[in-house]
RNA sequence: GCCGGGGUGGUGUAGCCUGGUUAGCACAGGGGACUGUGGAUCCCCUGGCCCGGGUUCAAAUCCCGGCCCCGGCCCCA
């Protein structure tokens, strides 16, 4: 037998109607903000990611060569292309530009729960602008993508790349990235432990007390704030955190500020980010961890050869979101079955066929009886599959101009005219 | 890339440790009892040991490799 390919899924069409219907919440607020849909190729040439070296992700690529030998990978995330299609073809546009996708991204990665090779994101990027009014308006749909969804147990929490780089230079840090990583991991550590692999490390006690205070800047942002303020002296540190201040007073705007959250302790494995930084984290128990994440990369642009060009985003991750959601119980659970169910008895396929055709024109999900099962096996069908109502088409009844319609649930029936099927049914389904 | 645990009809499982009946059961699916009324009963049928190699008189069972699934590390959505 042959399998799927390892870290693939099948989506059945439950599963088809549940991942439908966030897309679709999630795509409206996309538009009502302003965003324009786009889709580039799955897959590019593998040195336009590799442009972005020393990063995960480039390790993490499905590359292959093509029949013409070309070096191919199938998209990491959506970034890389976007940034290519500005650069082809957008440099000349007016600013800002405010794209958005829903696709399926790829990665060469051990599977493991709520992480697969092929994944969907669906994101925004603002290219453009570098002002905090930008950041703002991304962030606060970050937000309210996770609000249409009646997602409410959540913190975006929004970090700092100018801050984190300030910090390592105010500790003498040369590896930086080291560093973020150990800081990163503080949550899942002890106290003690975190102390002992920042030693390890090669940091001194006072440093590590730098470090401890850093940590505890987290939290909501008019109490941690101050915090900062406190910790960081230089020139460049004190523009960023009052960059912090307006893009918090800006989001309060916005009405989303009670989802906010600073944590200066946040990296993000992207090495493009080049300032503001941020992700969203929904506590569950099902081990999922960031449901999504994006920030500011000032200059991916020009490395992919562009002027350059300032922009921002973010991707949810729906293979993140959605288990979350249906934890939560806020998925409607989707009406798979027929809304309606039409037996033709003995010789009459034809007056049948004539019914469904009517009640399809009307977008009534009709299901017609094609098996030629009998009667009782048709009902027990029709039940099975979970239909609502279903047209018992006989000679008898059409012979007297009606046909027997039967409400599955209830099991009253309606001897109902031929000319009256579509408004009793629309009725009987209430639309 | 590394480390654990797994893989038996469509689904869920018994059998595996300790090799030896025709691989058992339940549900689902198809047909019939039933030529116009289901969620019930009875009967019949369809259909399986992930793939390849090895050990053996004999492999679902033991060994090796591959593929896939579940989970963890790393990393991330």
């Amino acid at each position: 037998m042959i399998e799927r390919v390892k870290g693939t899924r099948d989506f059945l069409p439950e599963d088809m109607a549940k991942r439908r219907w966030v897309f679709e919440k999630i795509r409206e607020v996309f538009e009502a903000y302003g965003f324009k849909e786009i889709l580039t190729p799955v897959m590019e040439y593998t040195k336009l990611f590799q442009l972005r070296s020393g990063e995960e992700v480039v390790k993490q690529l499905y590359a292959f060569k093509d029949k013409g030998g070309r070096d191919v990978s199938l998209r990491p995330d959506m970034t890389s292309s976007v940034a290519r299609l500005y650069v082809n073809s957008f440099q000349m546009a007016p600013k800002p530009i405010k794209w958005y996708y829903i696709a399926n991204m790829f990665r060469y990665e051990e599977p493991q729960s709520g992480r697969y090779r092929e994944f969907w994101q669906a994101g925004v990027e603002l290219i453009g602008s570098d002002k905090v009014e930008a950041d703002a308006e991304v962030i606060a749909l970050f937000v309210e993508s996770y609000l249409s969804t009646g997602l409410r147990d959540f913190t975006v929490n929004i970090g700092d790349r100018i801050l984190l780089d300030e910090f390592a230079g105010m500790l003498g840090v040369s590896d930086d990235i080291g560093l973020m990583r150990i800081i990163d991991k503080r949550d899942k550590l002890s106290q003690e432990e975190f102390i002992n692999l920042l030693k390890e490390f090669g940091l001194g006690e006072s440093e590590i007390e730098k470090v401890l205070e850093l940590v505890e800047i987290k939290g909501r942002p008019d109490n941690v704030l101050p915090l900062a303020e406190e910790l960081f002296k230089s020139k460049k540190a004190k523009e960023e955190i009052s960059k912090l201040y307006k893009l918090t007073d800006l989001l309060e705007w916005y009405g989303v500020k009670d989802w906010i959250r600073i944590d200066l302790g946040i990296a993000r494995g992207f090495d493009y980010y080049t300032s503001i930084v941020f992700e969203a984290i929904s506590p569950n128990e099902l081990g999922i961890g960031s449901i999504g994440g994006g920030g500011r990369y000032d200059n991916l642009i020009e490395i992919f050869g562009g002027k350059p060009t300032p922009a921002t985003g973010f991707a949810i991750g729906i293979e993140r979101l959605l288990p979350i959601l249906e934890w939560k119980g806020l998925i409607p659970k989707p009406q798979t079955g027929p809304e309606v169910f039409v037996i033709p008895l003995k010789d009459m396929e034809k007056v049948a066929i004539n019914i469904a055709v009517k009640l399809r024109r009307e977008k009534i999900k009709t299901d017609i009886e094609l098996s030629g099962r009998k009667l009782g096996k048709a009902l027990d069908y029709a039940n099975r599959v979970g239909a609502k109502l279903v047209i018992i088409v006989g000679k008898r009844d059409v012979e007297r101009g009606v046909v027997t319609i039967r409400d599955m649930e209830s099991g009253e029936q309606y001897n109902v005219s031929l000319n009256e099927i579509v408004d009793k049914v629309k009725n009987l389904l209430k639309r």
